[in-house]
DNA sequence: ATGCACGTACTTTTT
DNA sequence: GTACGTGCAT
């Protein structure tokens, strides 16, 4: 099979690039996905064995999406090859030599719901005030801290304001707690992973030996645990490939890096770089609109996406009401762009930027008789019931795990509140031993008071007996069904009334379905391996805990997502790497996107402005006939009703390449005339809205009374720790080429670091964005 | 211990 | 508007 057919130029480069590091920008539609598979095959048609290729992506979706189209190249042999999500394959590696960095290899894994109960715990348990240390706040600042590979040590002795002691020692509690439990969150999986390659060198050895090439996808997403991770694993063969586009970078906040591919090359300086820039998506119309908003960025690299698809139709931008009518306009639309232009509903994507914008498309599309599809609205295993069923087979795997224990100590209601266990904890502290080991453990009753023994005596019994059976059950659902029998769940659920009942039962019995299948695979695997070994025998803990990984690792079955012709409705985060003939982007409006926290909110700045931005362009590049776009003039939002500005962002298409309608049509060429005024607060003017040093830890002092009018005390001031900027606004500066200026904005905080906009004296320059580290300036006398 | 009612605060995105 | 947390009554 010629895997170089039909392939591009520089695709083929990077499809036949031996040994080596390599970087691939790949543009939204470039072939990306094609190119990285095609790269694969191709080592493997060389002789690479696919039992030594390491293959990462962030998402389970996209890692089945390439195993499937890597079977249709090579064939089975695909399978031999370790192609997962970071998660799930620093999962896998700590399984395997997790005790020789002291992990009990029967750890379970703590997903976002797990991880909020303890951290409550922690900060009820430190006597802090919730309010001012919310407990989901703090989940991220200890999230923050671990995707830098930052131990609690580490933030303790770089703490210097109280509040940052306070985040270290709740980390601490928090770490030492998951750790009590043999439990692991998501970050731990792969800080933990890294520690291993750091602390076992024969770990290291083992696997970077085996790995000849490492490719990683979506590298603009990847913070600096990952990247180290991929980096040890890569060191001894040096064949990392990178695929990209740093332009598609919407994950910041949850500690992706864009420095890190911006930076490869410098880390890499043998690397080959290739770049994807013809699109085979979108019409050129699409791409020019795209590339007008997107170059508003800077420090980022350059490129320019271009189709052979010249042309095309015009963007369609509307201006409604409010989202009632916003949402009616859609539905028409899509009416007459069907009969006009015979779209399948399939074809049709509405795109926004918070789930919360969707129930005025779900009423309008609900009154017209026009099927619409939620994607990604809420993960099949975070669901309450499915969580408590789980709950049981965690504890079973692993009964330190005192999170679950707590959860199904009362599920179903058996009169055991909170009273009975604060005095099981207590005792529990007392002998030094988990809750659940004194639950599984009959002599405990006789450390009660009879009213506290005689209320837990059923579930010990109910336990023990669940426990005895497990031990007799040959696969996840046959166990799954006897929890399920035993603790009369099922009947619980089908009793409570509260109107979800009928989903609750059925989600359950999804459940069901989803270990039936997991027990299929798992045996399929053992005809493969010609290894078998019961559920959870001691031998071979890997069985449950897989099964538990995958609940905690995967969101579970989108249910509907492939059911019958619909409009599809998602976040612009949801959309990445997917495309549709037609895509509505809605909700275009200041304080939506870009969305308020960018804009006022306490860490405000360019940063968060420029991902909003990638944001739009994400957006944009999903289509690939036809973009209709549109804002509401009034937005209810938290039950008030706002009057809004357009999106800034708008101001960036250039203008023919737009047909107004609606109140967009009436308002005339430019949207924009003032960035910020109607909500209050500052008045956009006098900041020229590019002042950004202005972090200054906002987010550590109290929070100002009111949300819609952000506290601008702390502007002034610089953070203590940050190197100071090098230019502040009002510098005099001289450049090599445009000569003498005036910093008339400035920021630490670019994709490529410190940057300045100058307005230069000289005739017909005009004002340059410039990244300090590259641009030839100084300052002037 | 449980359930209800009220008040408050909150809202981005998710592996 | 909703979801959650608190406080009260059963």
């Amino acid at each position: 099979m010629d895997l170089l057919q039909g392939l591009n130029e520089p695709q083929r480069a990077a499809v036949t690039h031996s040994d080596g590091p390599l970087l691939i920008f790949a543009g939204a539609g470039s072939g990306k996905t094609r190119t990285l598979t095609h790269r694969i095959a191709y080592l493997i048609q060389n002789g690479v064995s696919p039992h030594r290729i390491l293959a990462v992506t962030f998402t389970n979706k996209a890692a089945r999406e390439m195993r499937e189209r890597l079977e249709n190249l090579v064939g089975g042999v695909a399978k031999r090859m370790w192609l997962g999500t970071f998660h799930a394959l620093c999962a896998q590696m700590l399984r395997i030599h997790g005790e020789r960095i002291g992990l009990n290899p029967r750890f379970v894994i703590f997903d976002s719901d797990d991880q909020l109960r303890l951290m409550k715990e922690i900060v009820k348990d430190l006597n802090l005030d919730t309010q001012r240390f919310p407990p989901a706040r703090m989940l991220g600042k200890v999230s923050d801290a671990k995707n830098e590979l930052k131990t609690p040590e580490i933030l303790a002795s770089t703490a210097t304001r109280p509040h940052e002691r306070i985040y270290a020692t709740i980390y601490q509690n928090y770490q030492r707690r998951l750790r009590e439990q043999s439990a692991l969150d998501f970050d731990d999986l792969l800080v933990e992973a890294v520690r291993l390659l750091k602390e076992s060198p024969e770990s290291l050895e083992h696997w970077s030996e085996r790995f000849q090439h490492v490719l990683i996808d979506e590298f603009q997403d990847v913070n600096e645990a990952q990247f180290q991770w991929a980096q040890m694993l890569a060191s001894k063969h040096k064949n990392i490939c990178v695929v990209g586009d740093d332009d598609q970078s919407i994950y910041a906040w949850r500690g992706a890096d864009i420095k890190i591919i911006l930076d490869f090359e410098k880390n890499f300086p043998d690397a080959m770089v290739v770049r994807l820039e013809q699109n085979y998506r979108s019409t050129q119309n699409i791409l020019d609109a795209a590339h007008g908003v997107i170059s508003h960025n800077f420090g980022r690299a350059s490129k320019q996406l271009w189709s052979e698809e010249k042309g095309g139709e015009p963007l369609v931008l509307h201006g409604a009401l409010n989202a009632q009518e916003e949402a009616l306009w859609v539905v028409r639309r899509i009416e007459t762009l069907r009969r006009e232009e015979r779209f399948s509903l399939d074809d049709f994507a509405i795109l926004c930027r918070v789930n919360a914008q969707s129930r005025p498309f779900e009423e309008a599309f609900l009154r017209n008789r026009v099927p619409l599809r939620l994607v990604g609205t809420q993960r099949f295993y975070d669901r309450r019931e499915i969580r408590d069923v789980l709950a049981y087979l965690k504890f079973i795997y692993n009964p330190d795990d005192a999170i679950s224990a707590n959860r199904l100590i009362n599920v179903p209601p058996r009169g055991i509140g909170t009273a009975t266990v604060q005095k099981l904890e207590n005792l529990a502290i007392e002998q030094g031993r988990s809750l659940g080991a004194l639950l599984l453990d009959p002599e405990t009753q006789k450390a009660l008071s009879p009213a506290v023994a005689r209320k837990i005596e059923p579930l010990q019994r109910l336990l023990l007996q669940i426990f005895a059976e497990a031990n007799a059950v040959k696969t996840v659902a046959d166990l799954l069904e006897k929890v399920l029998e035993r603790t009369q769940l099922l009947d619980f659920l089908a009793g409570e009334k509260d109107g979800e009942t009928i989903d609750r039962v059925a989600n359950v019995e999804e459940l069901v379905r989803a270990a039936e299948y997991f027990d299929l695979r798992m045996a399929e695997d053992v005809l493969e391996t010609g290894e078998t070994t019961d559920v959870w025998d001691e031998s071979d803990p890997l069985r449950l805990g897989l099964f538990l990984g995958e609940t905690a690792l995967e969101g579970g079955t989108d249910k509907d997502a492939e059911s019958d012709e619909a409009v599809t409705l998602m976040t612009l985060h949801a959309a990445k790497g997917l495309e549709f003939k037609v895509v509505f982007l809605v909700g275009l409006e200041e304080g939506l996107l870009p969305h308020a926290r960018a804009i006022w909110g306490e860490n405000a700045g360019d940063e968060q402005l420029e991902e909003e931005r990638r944001l739009m362009y994400v957006g944009l590049t999903r289509g690939e006939k036809r973009i209709l776009m549109s804002y509401a003039a009034q937005r209810t939002m938290h039950g008030r009703t706002e009057s809004t500005q357009p999106s800034q962002f708008l101001n960036e298409i250039p203008g023919y390449l737009l047909q107004r309608e609606g109140l967009a049509a009436q308002i005339g060429p430019r949207i924009v005339q003032n960035r910020s005024t109607s909500w209050g607060g500052y008045g956009g003017s006098g900041y020229g809205g590019n002042y950004a040093s202005n972090r200054a830890n906002l987010n550590d002092l109290p929070r100002p009374q009111t949300s819609s009018a952000p506290s601008f005390a702390g502007a002034k001031t610089e953070k203590s720790g940050d190197k100071p900027p090098t230019f502040r606004i009002g510098d005099k500066v001289k450049h090599g080429s445009y000569g003498d200026g005036l910093v008339v904005a400035a920021s630490l905080s670019g994709g490529a670091g410190e940057w300045v906009e100058v307005a230069f004296l000289g005739e017909g320059i005009g004002k340059k964005k410039l990244i300090v580290a590259y641009a030839n300036l100084e300052k002037a006398a």
